[in-house]
DNA sequence: ATTGGCACTCATAAGGTTTGAGTGCTAACA
DNA sequence: TGTTAGCACTCAAACCTTATGAGTGCCAAT
């Protein structure tokens, strides 16, 4: 078990690193923090730290930096989460104007969370493993062309333009719709498919040749539907901020445009008890991202979380204010949902 | 008028440039190209492009490198563009999965850019100056609100959902889809909004409180509808190459992030007879894009420009491989739509 | 348990020197 | 007139070498 001042040391130790990015040495933190001890009390402390694999240094000789296991006692113990300012909470009301589109909204989402932690912000589509069916539409373009569209309870509006082979009435559009709507409204995604099959054989007569066309393609949007979807937004802080980056950031930068790995790693992540989760440095299996933390936390809609909306930063970013803003603005969304 | 030989030496010196990213200077042209003089002689020719500012020495008795109006001659006069491999139009055939969804496509075509070239690609979505309605949609979603979809003859879907006064009923819906298109399918969008406002007192009776909130979100779809948008693809490409870069990136990625300076930027270029239009460094308007070359070609829909489609990247990027790329990929794009 | 003291380490900064690619110029040459 | 060899000159970059100083680890004294 680790004494008291020891973990206050550390606990300073990621405060003065996270402001100065330089390793900290025991003389500039008795001069910046009131211990009432020395310095030489101090590096007796910091040895045991280094002894737990808290700290590390550098090199020989030179201040000492948090470990990521560091980092996480931090956060875990020590660390208190800054409340958003009033300023804070201003931009986001302000910023998340009550548009009832969700495109819309999650992406001003990810804006506004980027600028209130200047990382990286990232938001998860709502997911639709419970979603179901609102609506289904089926809008004839021109002679061979139909518009096929899903719409979820979840708000999410999907579409795909099909072709088919022509010479179809505008009748049969109109019944098919009715008979999809009728067969798949209210069902939840994952029933749609096998529904579908059941009742294919119910059409007969002139519907069916374009039945057959239109169902796969409802199939493949069912599909594509439930894929997971991210959106990423100030992609440039992370350019901005390269000298905070132990080595190459373009590695990052490439992790983070491939969706599914981030999709996967996000998907991984549990909840603490404030709906909060953090994976630091090497706790994500992502060799990329090997030097960044993910900040994630969830939000809801109709009462049970659908997706996560949180931040990407060099391990050595602002936990205190970052958990606040990714906090604040999960609620604010979930809100937003609410009145959708 | 400069002479024959000084003008070759310019290519060389753009050619060898291009490839090392060092300042050339005359001994390693003569032994990389066999110009059949001295490297004394070169230095005369050299001295020639100095005083007509075709290249400049970063400091005194270095290498030269070409500057913006160097690579201007270059490109308008000296350049062979090189036409793609056949690995290249591979890819391209494969990478453009014959999709008829115009969004898909449009995202297909701006990774496939990014990844012919190294560079930032960017694709602008095709212009609704000219294009009209096609169809216009009014869906219930639910007892207070409407999904409103405007799909235009060039492809593009637009979809917005919309709060209502509850109550309405389900055949006033359709009517007032069915007034809609009436009115304005087939008008061009500039009209959209005068044909509407023109009509609005034809409607009477119940669906007047309906129309009445409807008419409005029209229009609003509309005119973000004539926004122009633009996509990109490949940012990494640019943390990747950041060495080859003088100065910092992060201007030129907020620059590329902030849309609308490049769509100014991109809709005033003007297309040279190969339909290829370039700025180069410091003629592109844009402070931060100083260092950048932005290269676009127009690409079309039913027999006339709609949009551009492009790269940006250091003034000093493969203009032989660049053009070449962009060219083929809008022209396939333009094939693409066609068959759309 | 805490502290002052001290030897030791080592990255970084500062200064000095070398190196070498590259230029500009001139005088000779074809 | 165009070309060339030759040479003095420049200057960034590479390479030393030498401080400097923040920082450690440890010990003996408190």
């Amino acid at each position: 078990m680790i004494p008291e001042r020891p973990l206050e040391v550390l606990k300073a130790i990621v405060q003065d690193y996270i402001q100065s990015n330089e390793p900290v040495g025991s003389k500039s933190l008795v001069e910046r923090h009131s211990f009432g001890v020395s310095a030489a009390t101090i590096r007796n402390d910091m040895a045991i730290l280094e002894e737990e694999e808290l700290i590390a240094a550098p090199h020989t000789s030179s201040g000492r930096v948090p470990t990521d296991k560091g980092y996480r006692l931090f956060v875990d113990r020590l660390n208190e989460v800054k409340p958003i300012s009033n300023a804070e909470r201003a931009a986001i009301e302000g910023f998340m104007s009550k548009s009832s589109d969700l495109d819309e909204t999650l992406s001003q989402t990810a804006r506004l969370l980027s600028q209130l932690t200047n990382e990286i912000a990232l938001v998860q589509y709502p997911s639709l493993g419970k979603a179901s069916v609102r609506h289904i539409e089926l809008i004839a373009i021109d002679e061979k062309r139909l518009l096929l569209m899903l719409i979820t309870d979840s708000g999410r509006i999907q579409q795909h333009v099909m072709e088919v082979a022509s010479g179809y009435e505008a009748s049969s559009v109109e019944k098919l719709r009715n008979f999809l709507n009728d067969k798949i409204a209210g069902k939840p995604l994952s029933q749609v498919n096998k529904t579908l099959r059941a009742s294919k054989d119910e059409i007969s007569g002139p519907l069916q040749a374009l039945a057959s066309t239109v169902i796969p393609e409802v199939a493949l949007l069912v599909d594509a539907n439930s894929q997971e979807k991210i959106l990423l937004a100030g992609t440039s802080n992370l350019a901005k901020r390269q000298g905070e980056f132990p080595g190459s950031i373009s590695p990052v930068l490439e992790a983070i445009e491939e969706q599914v790995v981030l999709l996967k790693l996000i998907s991984e992540m549990q909840a603490d008890q404030n709906g909060i989760s953090l994976r630091i440095g090497r706790e994500n299996t992502v060799d990329a991202l090997l030097n960044t933390s993910v900040l994630v936390s969830g939000y809801e809609n109709q009462g049970s979380e659908v997706a996560k909306v949180g931040v990407i930063g060099p391990t050595r970013m602002d936990y205190s204010s970052n958990i606040g803003a990714v906090r604040a603005v999960a609620r604010y969304l979930t809100q937003s949902l609410g009145g959708l």
